[in-house]
DNA sequence: AAGCAGATTGAAAGCGGTTTCAATTTCGGT
DNA sequence: ACCGAAATTGAAACCGCTTTCAATCTGCTT
């Protein structure tokens, strides 16, 4: 099966390469007879108009860039799938492309910025945001339309105008801190993220400030913050279980912290909700838990794949409207209650 | 910050198009004199050449695709999100770029004739393979150069050719299954991927193969198979310790599947490793487990990154030196010893 | 039958580059 | 000072499509 120009199948119909194009395109002043005609021919020759052509007439590339870090370890967020999913079920729908490039820390802004200057995208959705983030500057320089997942933080500049979608991570660590107060758990410890992420300082500042609020004392040294792997929990919990005193529940920031944690405390004959509360942050990584009857952890839920549904539809949005204005959307997580949770000492009806 | 094209580039510079086209792409009969003026103006006017353009007069997309297969529950592979890191990390270092496409089941073969004939695409790289996988014909048939993440079983029909990258599923099952056996277990059950999915045929095939040989039964209700998930594995899991009779070894297929194996033999109180043995197939999804000293699961290995840079290797080969031979690689998968196995109640020194 | 509006059709000009091929310039040799 | 070869430069064609604008073809009015 050969490819086929439009050209050759002007000259296999006998007509005009201007009026088959019409017909294709479904333009009023071709006549149904012979639209019927070249639609026919077209299948039958195996037609399919060169999209680069098209993106070359119409200076649009119709393709969204999502620029994946990959830190030195190689790692990859596998959260990451469940977004892009998301993010692709948009795209598809609208008749968008998505390019992926992947990007060493150092040829990172470069990498934006090759994609933005040879138009090979039409806008970015930028993903895992730090404070004060770099590409925010760029792309607004640039003048490409983006959108960002998370939001970040800006220390000592006027505040960034810039399209963002966000889970309250705030609000939900907030949740989650008075429920285990509200529990009877004074003695609470904290398994973040990385503080250079905007997502672990938000939670972070959540936590600290409802402790305060109930004038709850909080123990550096239960404050821990590293990778979000199933071995940052598991050694995040020796740590915090290695002494005479040990807090009677946890809040972790991702299922993976939270199945380490369980490990370590599983080799010391500890169970989840009886001895020890932990609640952690699900970002639902799909193919997970299915429709389990009570999920194993407590958490506060969020869906990534909504989440990137919900940044790709606002950012084509801006694209196809040539809206300059900025959109800004917050999601709340949920908490749902599992098996990790139960009363703590101070607990009353 | 605006676009500048070659035009008014050339016009700036009062050159040719062509002597400043040529000029940045480094050609000898340009003096390195007026290379260097062109090359400043370039940065200055900043300037880049519209990809689009390029594309459109080579008649290439440089762009390799990657169709996702979205099912009916939305669920996606995490190990994913790895193995397109991998690929993509070479994509870059060729100057390739990277399209991936969201598909439901029902409009995956659409999506890649679409992405053929609009040659929005050079080529493709197929991810998990169903037995007479129905996108080799297709590919074939559109004569559009592929690889395939693994193999098509083919049932009664002539042995396809295409080009193809596997890790070792037989043999590693082998390899599992003879550890377990040599360590003394006799009673062993298998928590297998879904039987529509080639790799899980073949990991069957080599362990009852390797019971066979070794003359030792199987029961027919520890051939467990399902969805690679925490909660299947939970629940394989369940039903294996539900009778008098259980098992002292398991094999199971993911990761997943043993988080959620351990948490039923927790729950029961059982210890893995000393009262029931698990290996587990892993792909080593990166940042699940950082250089833990003995790992948690004893498991065979093989790196999904490695896959991924694997065969975008293979297929830009073909492609760049457009070589329609065919070729195939397999990688072997490693017995990693962790803390999940020990000796079984038939093993003797 | 002439005149004209309205309906179809097509030639040609881009879109932004690369490349062929011819034209011009430079330079060494005599 | 003159000639030809080598080095440099540029005009124009082309990649495959869309769209402007002019040309042709209808059918209807008077």
């Amino acid at each position: 099966m050969k490819k086929t120009s439009l050209k050759e199948l002007a000259e296999y119909l006998g007509l005009s390469q201007t009026t088959v194009s019409r017909g294709l395109a479904d333009y009023p002043e071709v006549t149904s007879r012979t639209k019927e005609r070249i639609r026919e021919a077209a299948r039958k020759l195996n037609y399919a108009p060169s999209s680069t052509a098209q993106k070359l007439v119409h200076g649009k590339s119709l393709t969204i860039g999502h620029v994946i870090r990959l830190s030195a370890h190689m790692t990859l967020n596998p959260f990451y799938a469940d977004f892009i999913a998301g993010a692709g079920e948009v795209y598809s729908k609208s008749g968008y492309d998505m390019l992926i490039s992947m990007a060493t820390p150092d040829h990172e802004l470069q990498t934006y910025r090759d994609l933005a200057n040879s138009q090979k995208v039409d806008g970015f959705i930028l993903s895992e945001p730090v404070p004060d983030d770099p590409r925010i500057d760029l792309l607004l320089e640039l003048q490409i339309p983006f959108a960002l997942h998370g939001r970040s933080h800006a220390q000592n500049k006027p505040a960034k105008t810039y399209n963002w979608l966000d889970v309250n991570n705030k609000g939900g660590f907030e949740i989650a801190t008075s429920y285990l107060l509200a529990q009877g758990h004074r003695d609470i410890a904290l398994v973040n993220g990385l503080e250079t992420f905007d997502f672990a300082i938000r939670r972070k500042a959540a936590f600290l400030e409802t402790m305060k609020a109930h004038r709850t004392p909080i123990r550096s040294d239960w404050l821990i913050s590293g990778d979000l792997s199933e071995h940052a929990g598991f050694e995040a919990a020796c740590r915090l279980f290695s002494h005479e005193k040990s807090p009677t529940a946890i809040l972790c920031s991702s299922v993976f912290l939270a199945m380490g944690i369980q490990r370590a405390l599983s080799d010391r004959g500890k169970i989840l909700g009886r001895d020890v509360s932990l609640i952690c942050w699900d970002d639902c990584l799909s193919g997970f838990h299915k429709s389990t009857s009570t999920p194993q952890f407590t958490s506060m839920q969020s869906s990534i794949y909504a989440a990137g549904t919900g940044i790709a539809t606002l950012l084509l949005d801006k694209i196809d409207t040539q809206d300059k204005s900025i959109s800004t959307q917050l999601l709340e997580a949920e908490l749902v209650l599992g098996q990790s949770t139960g009363t703590g000492p101070y607990y009353q009806e």
